[in-house]
Order: structure tokens, then C-alpha cells, then sequence
DNA sequence: AATTAACTACCCACTTTTGGGTATTTTTCA
DNA sequence: TGAAAAATACCCAAAAGTGGGTAGTTAATT
């Protein structure tokens, strides 16, 4: 009877490209009313000050301050604010975390229109829209539980690890490393061991992913 | 006097909602006629075949046919398309690469939209436009010249060889590939030599990151 | 018809990584 | 001050990677 209110809704992502496009798609909605932008976590926090927006769709993976430091600040200042986080990876694994910190939406990069769509319809209206993707994930989880259990989290790796990390996504060797850092070979060998437990890594290519997909290292 | 006929232009990638993003983006221009949609290299060759659209717009990180490949047949098959690449890094190691095999302009995606406008205007009156990204890589390519000669490039790289690599970007060994490929651990570990004799890796990390700013594999 | 690039496959030898331990010292923090 | 986490360092052994060859076959191009 009453919703005479439109959405306003907040992009966030640093390619400009895929911002305005994106602005544009929602635009062309007849629920959304105006559409702002930002290019990461901080300038969204300083435009969601205003107070005009209902809706913040954030990229996950952000420089300056990336899309799960920004949901977790918005929920804790602007709890009436919907969020929706959108990610270039299915990553199952991250979905539990982000419903447990207040995300409303996960949608991937590659979602339909409809989807996105539906997505700000149902967000509005329930608080919550996860797609087949959850449900795959949830699946998985009541299915096999702990199987992808423990795999770490930036939060997991200790102040040595990333270091040592970031030399081993340099291409040196552990002697190299060792060398570098005044450490015996076997210390940083001992590190680079417990790096690979936490992340799940089969080899040097899982942990050069990780420290890239975490923002440990950059190229 | 006589341009009456407008820009038909297919969108090519692989993330459908950066994909229609950029399709309606492109429909707010005067100078564009249709727009017409492809998620891999692949399907944009056979809707090419149609001829009915004179630019092409590229992602270069695509599974089934990337950018490059897809360029490179565009090229040889229909001269007369004019090819945008488009993407996420600015790795100035590959714009030489791309004017040598014929494409007209390089985006990044986090370019402005009006980047896009003078991009798709420029390129269909004058057949070219590189922004101050290519001066940069022009300069240093002038200044420096053989600094990173010898370095490879996408282009030295055969299909074969991407095959491999993207499967060790997956952090599988050379037994695993070879078994998932039919081919013998000898074979793939010849390939793998000649792909780091050829980007002067020093072992698998130097690899991954060779595969991660060239397009080649995605994380 | 000849040349070249690509793909295939093997040899040998050495280095590095990977995976399993244990254990002491230092730092941090409740 | 006591517990937990982090950092340090070692042992052993198997697996994989790294670096140097050679070489035949196929495919493409001139």
C-alpha cells in the first residue's frame, strides 16, 4: 500500500567500467529511484554518511578497503542499510561468513540481469536473496560438514607467515628467503609447511593464489 | 556526408553482468546501432559469421577461447571488424603484442565510460586508439628497449604450452596433467621447461604470475 | 619440396619441495 | 603470572621440480 519510497542504491567497485554499467542496469529498474557510486570501501562508508541510500552493493575483492571490511562497518553503522556483495569467484567457502557477519545478497559477477533483479526485489522486501549457489554451499556443508573446514583466512596467518609468504610469490627458494631474513632454511621451511596446512595449498601455486586472492601479495 | 549506418558492436565476456552492463552502456551512445552479446571467444566467432557487426569488443581472460586467440582469427577471418580488448590489468608487457596482431584499442576496465565513447568513435573513423597507457608502454619500450628483451610475451607462447600452464595454475602436477591431458609426464615436463625457459621463471610461482598478467589463467 | 614451428617423448642428474615428526624460546595477552 | 600463540630450528624420507640434453612426427607455410 505503501511503498511509495524508491530504492537508492550505492555501487562500489574500482573498475569504473563495471561501476557504471552497473548503474546503468539499475537504473533501468522501476523500483530504483537514484544510484550512486563509489570507487571503494572508504569513499562508500564517507557517501553512506548522507544517510540517502537503502542499498550498498559491494565489490569483494577491493584495494583500499575491500568489500568485507565494508560490509562489516556498514552493518555496524548503518544496520538499516541492505548490502549485496558481489564477487568474481564462487567461492562456497565464504558464503557462511558473510551471512554470519549481515550480508543481505551474494551475487557472482556473471549473474544474470533477472538475477540482480530479483536480488534488490527480495533484499528489499524479505532482508535476505541467496540464489542456487547457497543452497549448493549449505548442501555441501550439512553434506560433507568439516570438509572444507579450516581453510584459513587472511585473519589465520600470522605477521612471519606473510612475510615469508610474500618472498615465496617473489620465486625464491627457502634458502634464499632464509638467507634474506637471517633465519635457518628449516625455520622458514617450518613457516612455509604451516602456510600450506592453513590454506589447503597442494603446492607453491595454492599459496601464490591465496596471498594474491587475499591481497597478500600483488602482480 | 554519408555515415548513416550505425555501430553494430558485440559484447564479448564471459561475466554476463559486466557483459550487459557494457551492452547498455553502449546502447546510450547516438553512434551505436545494435548490440549483440557472446560469453567466450568461441560463440563470438560464429556470431561474427552472421556479418552484420563491425566492432568487437574483447575480454581478454576468457575460458573456452580468450581474447587473444579470438582476436587473432577475427583478424585473419574478417579484416574488416574492429577489435576493442578489453581488460583488468595494465600489464604494458602485451600492448605491443596486440597492435602487432591488429587490435585497435586497449581498455582497461576500470576505464571511464567516456574512455569507451572516444574509444569506439576513434577506432571506427581512424582505426586506432591507445590512450597515455600505450605512451607509457611506448616510452619505456624506447627508453629501456632490450631492458625486458627476451621476456616473453603472450605471443610465444603456444596453444599447447597455455593448455599446460593453465592446468599447473590449478595446482596439479605434471603426472596429473599429463593423465588428464592423455599425454606422458615426459611431454608435459618439456613443455613446462620451454614455458620457463621462454618467461624466464625461476620455478612454478614465476609461472603462475606469467599465466595471472598475461590473461592466461584467472584467480 | 624444403623449412620451420609445434608436439611428442625419452635420458640423466641434481635441487627443491612436500609431509611427517619434535622441541625450545619468545611474545602476547588475558 | 600463566596460558596460548608465534617464532625459531632440527630430524627423516619420499615426491616433485628444475636443468641439460636428444629426437622423431606432424602441421603449417613458403
Amino acid at each position: 500500500m505503501n511503498q511509495p519510497e524508491k530504492l537508492n542504491i550505492l555501487v562500489t567497485d574500482d573498475h569504473t567500467l563495471f561501476r557504471r554499467g552497473t548503474m546503468m542496469l539499475l537504473e533501468s529498474f522501476d523500483e530504483v529511484g537514484s544510484v550512486g557510486e563509489a570507487e571503494n570501501g572508504k569513499e562508500a562508508l564517507e557517501k553512506l554518511e548522507e544517510g540517502s541510500f537503502n542499498l550498498l552493493l559491494l565489490d569483494l575483492e577491493m584495494p583500499v578497503m575491500d568489500g568485507w571490511e565494508t560490509a562489516k562497518k556498514t552493518v555496524s553503522k548503518y544496520p538499516e542499510v541492505k548490502i549485496i556483495m558481489i564477487s568474481m569467484h564462487d567461492s562456497l567457502q565464504i558464503i557462511s561468513d558473510l551471512i554470519e557477519i549481515g550480508v543481505h545478497s551474494y551475487l557472482l559477477k556473471n549473474a544474470d540481469p533477472d538475477e540482480v533483479h530479483k536480488a534488490i526485489v527480495s533484499v528489499t522486501n524479505n532482508d535476505f536473496y541467496y540464489n542456487q549457489l547457497v543452497s549448493k554451499a549449505l548442501h555441501k556443508k550439512v553434506q560433507k560438514d568439516g570438509l572444507d573446514k579450516g581453510v584459513a583466512r587472511r585473519a589465520d596467518i600470522s605477521p612471519r607467515e606473510i612475510e615469508i609468504l610474500q618472498h615465496i610469490c617473489q620465486e625464491l627458494t627457502m634458502k634464499e628467503i632464509g638467507e634474506k631474513l637471517f633465519l635457518s632454511e628449516q625455520t622458514v621451511h617450518t613457516h612455509r609447511k604451516n602456510l600450506m596446512r592453513k590454506t589447503k595449498a597442494k603446492n607453491a601455486v595454492g599459496l601464490v593464489k591465496f596471498a594474491f586472492q587475499n591481497g597478500i601479495a600483488a602482480f
